[in-house]
DNA sequence: ACATACCTACGTAAAAATACGTAGTAACCT
DNA sequence: AGGTTACTACGTATTTTTACGTAGGTATGT
C-alpha cells in the first residue's frame, strides 16, 4: 500500500514582507506543509484564495486596503471550505470574539513557538478550531456573557472618554454631574472589564477603540 | 590562494517568536550569515551581545522589559564595536533620528524584502550605515533643519515610554535602577516640556510620537 | 573659570487614585 | 414576585502622584 503524503496548502497573508517570508521559510521546512501563495492585504488574500484554493489562509489582522477581520468574514461567506488561521500580536479578547464570529478557525499570537503554530495548523486542517487563549482566559470569559462587541456600558464609555482626554476624576464628576465616588467606581469597573490597571492602559484602549 | 568565507555573526532580538524564528530561518539560508543567538528583549540582548560578540544585533524596537532604543544606546556605549540594525514596523522620522543619535548603524522596515535586509547587513558589516528612508524622505528632511525635533532628552523619552506602557513610577525606577524620586522629577519635567498635566496626556503623546 | 544641559535625588505637603468591599434605586425581563 | 443590569454612591485604608521648591555631580562648550 503506497504511502500518500497530502500536504496542507497554505496561503500566507501579511503586509510585512520580512515577517511573511520568514514564516514561509520556516513552514516550508515542514514536509506536510506547502506554501502555495502570498498576499499583502485582505483583498488580495480573497482573490488568491479563490484562485489557489488553499486549505488554510494564515493571515495577519492589521493590514492596509483590507484587514484580516473583514477578509475573514468575506472568506467565511464566499469560500467556507477554506479555513482562516489568524496570526496576531494582540490578544485582546474582544478581537478574538469578533474573529470567531466572523468565521475564523483559529487564532495564534506571534509570540508562540513554531511548534504551536504547526499544531494549530494540524488541528484546523482536521476541521477543528484552535484558539490560543491561555493569556486571555480570564478576560475572555468575562467577555462572553456580554457577547455584543464592547464590554463597556454606555455610561462607562462616557467616563472612559473623559479619563482618556486627561480629565481628573474630579473634573469628570463635575462635567457629568455625579459624585467623584461614582467616577471612581466606574473607573474600577472599566479597568476590570477591559483588563488593564493603569490610566495609560485606559488611554490606549480608548484610542484604539475610537472613544476619543 | 584558498578562499576564506567569513560569516557575519548576527544576534536576533524580537519578542515575537514567530517573527524572530522566521527571519532566522531565512537568514540561515544565506551562506555568509550565521545567526549566533536570540533574545526577546533589550536587556537580554545586551547580555547576549557581550557574551556572544555578534557583528550585528538585528533588533526590534517595541519590546517588554527594555525596548530597542534604550538597548541601542547602551550597546553603543558598552560595546561600540557591535553594530545595531533596527527592524521596525514604524517609519516615524523622529524615531529614526533618535536611533541614529543613540548609535544605531541601520534601520529597516519589516516591509522590505529580504534582499534589502541582506543588503543592509552587508553595508553595515563594512562599517557603513544603512537607513531605509525612501518612504520617509520628505518627513525626514523636514526634521533635519529643526534638528531639535523632540523637546525631550533621551532619558526623558525612556521614562516616558515606561509611563505610557503603564508602569508605575515605582516599577519604572526599579527597571531603570534609579530612585523613584528621580522618576517623579523626570515626569514633572516631561509634563512641563510637552505641556500636559496628566498620565493620559503623556500616554497620548508617547503614542503619537512613536515612543511605544 | 564660568555657564549650560542633563541626570540624579531630596523635603514638605497635599491631592489624587487605587483596592476592596458595601448598597439603594429604577428599569427591564422572566 | 424575583432576578439582572446599570447607575449612583459610600467607608476604610493605602498607595501613588502632584506641586513647588531645593541641590550635587558630570560632561560639554566658551
Amino acid at each position: 500500500m503506497p504511502s500518500i503524503v497530502v500536504k496542507t496548502r497554505i496561503l500566507l497573508v501579511d503586509d510585512h514582507v520580512l515577517v511573511r517570508d520568514g514564516i514561509a521559510a520556516y513552514l516550508q521546512l515542514e514536509e506536510s506543509i506547502e506554501v502555495v501563495g502570498y498576499a499583502e492585504n485582505g483583498l488580495i488574500a480573497i482573490e488568491k484564495s479563490k484562485e489557489l484554493q488553499p486549505d488554510i489562509v494564515l493571515m495577519d489582522i492589521g493590514m492596509p486596503v483590507m484587514g484580516g477581520l473583514e477578509a475573514t468574514a468575506i472568506l467565511s461567506k464566499e469560500a467556507p471550505e477554506i479555513n482562516v488561521l489568524i496570526l496576531s500580536m494582540h490578544d485582546e479578547p474582544e478581537y478574538i470574539l469578533k474573529l470567531m464570529q466572523a468565521g475564523a478557525s483559529g487564532y495564534v499570537l506571534k509570540d508562540v513557538s513554531f511548534d504551536e503554530l504547526l499544531k494549530a495548523i494540524k488541528i484546523i486542517d482536521e476541521g477543528k478550531t484552535y484558539f490560543s487563549v491561555t493569556a486571555s482566559k480570564q478576560q475572555f470569559s468575562n467577555l462572553v456573557p456580554t457577547a455584543e462587541s464592547s464590554p463597556l456600558t454606555a455610561r462607562e464609555s462616557v467616563v472612559l472618554s473623559h479619563i482618556a482626554n486627561g480629565l481628573s476624576n474630579k473634573s469628570t464628576a463635575q462635567q457629568l454631574n455625579i459624585s467623584i465616588r461614582t467616577v471612581e467606581t466606574h473607573r474600577q469597573n472599566i479597568k476590570q472589564k477591559i483588563g488593564v490597571t493603569t490610566t495609560a492602559g485606559l488611554t490606549k484602549y480608548a484610542l484604539e477603540h475610537g472613544l476619543i
